[in-house]
DNA sequence: TTTAATACTGAACGAATTGTTCAATATCAT
DNA sequence: ATGATATTGAACAATTCGTTCAGTATTAAA
């Protein structure tokens, strides 16, 4: 890609990760983002159709590759509960590291757009891998809420770990989070 | 309360829950509202400081009464899970009576929304009443963390149940809730 | 039935924001 | 060096917002 282009798509990140950790995003104009992105109008149009797909590009830039390197899909292992390297403890630790600005982000008055994509991956995730969960499941509950369920639970003990500062350690709430589920 | 006030408020709030079947609430314009709520601009900022307070009022006039009658609070039995008259159940039951379109807005893309406000309610209870689930509560979580688990799982059944349509009865979407937690 | 208070009207207003266009300029990859 | 491509910035019409105000209609109470 061309490296006019990177700088241009960078500074345009980097501005709006900076807005939305000072005001919430429905206020956030075009404007402002340029100003602080140091770019012009028609250059913000070029690299992006509205705000919200900015907002989705970003969300891309952040969890694709957690959810989808090859790590992820070719250990199975990984999905074993009792498994010291759960990819429910490897999720909470990476977030945790902050790369990104994924802590800043979630930790955000604006954690709810973020979570609702990062749900939707790990919707995903736990469809794929049913079977780890299947000996804890009531037999009478349909299977997509249980999916529901496993996931949201995932999610809103992401969201109070969060909404504490990540004052538990990864493996502490890696344990509650398989307490609840 | 005068007569001409009552009528607005009502013609506003019908515009408002007619648009918000067909539309995003922020595609929703002010000029929209008054234009099927056949009222004038000045009177729409007369009884509402912004859309946003529209859609609050909206939620008081949808979810107060369900969470603040005399009955709920002065009948403890009805948080008691082994009653068949448990205050989830009833709460279940309520919405699928759609008195006043509950159920056509918990069923809209914008139910996420309603959902928010009705959540924070389900909170407040759910606190007050903690007793009930205190034989299910592992040992070793946090209080707060518990009481987050609680609401956000009874939430997520009643999304869930919403968007299937409400196939299953109350009694069943109940019993459910009830083994997840 | 009057009367005084109050609510509604509707047009007009400036300000803010959106997304597009275009010709000029700068930077890139080769 | 050169042709391709990205950026610029100003200008634009179109929406929407929230406010103002003088005039009209309705109401509740005497």
């Amino acid at each position: 890609m061309d490296r006019r282009q990177q700088k241009t798509r960078e500074s345009i990140f980097n501005a709006f990760i900076s807005l939305l950790s000072k005001k919430n995003y429905n206020n956030i104009t075009v404007g402002e983002i340029i100003e602080v992105a140091n770019v012009g109008r028609a250059t913000f149009y070029l690299h992006f159709e509205t705000k919200d797909f900015l907002l989705k590009d970003l969300c891309s830039e952040l969890f694709d590759h957690i959810f989808n390197t090859e790590n992820n899909l070719h250990k199975p292992n990984l999905f074993n509960c009792d498994n010291k390297d759960s990819i429910f403890l490897h999720l909470f630790k990476h977030i945790k590291k902050n790369d990104n600005n994924i802590y800043k982000l979630l930790s955000s008055k604006n954690n709810d757009l973020f979570l609702e994509y990062f749900k939707n991956e790990f919707r995903v995730l736990t469809a794929n891998n049913l079977s780890i969960f299947k000996d804890k499941k009531p037999t009478s509950i349909p299977e997509d809420f249980w999916i529901n369920h496993i996931t949201s639970t995932f999610i809103e003990t992401l969201r109070w770990w969060i909404e504490n500062e990540m004052k538990l350690s990864p493996e502490t709430i890696t344990e509650y989070f398989l307490l609840l589920v």
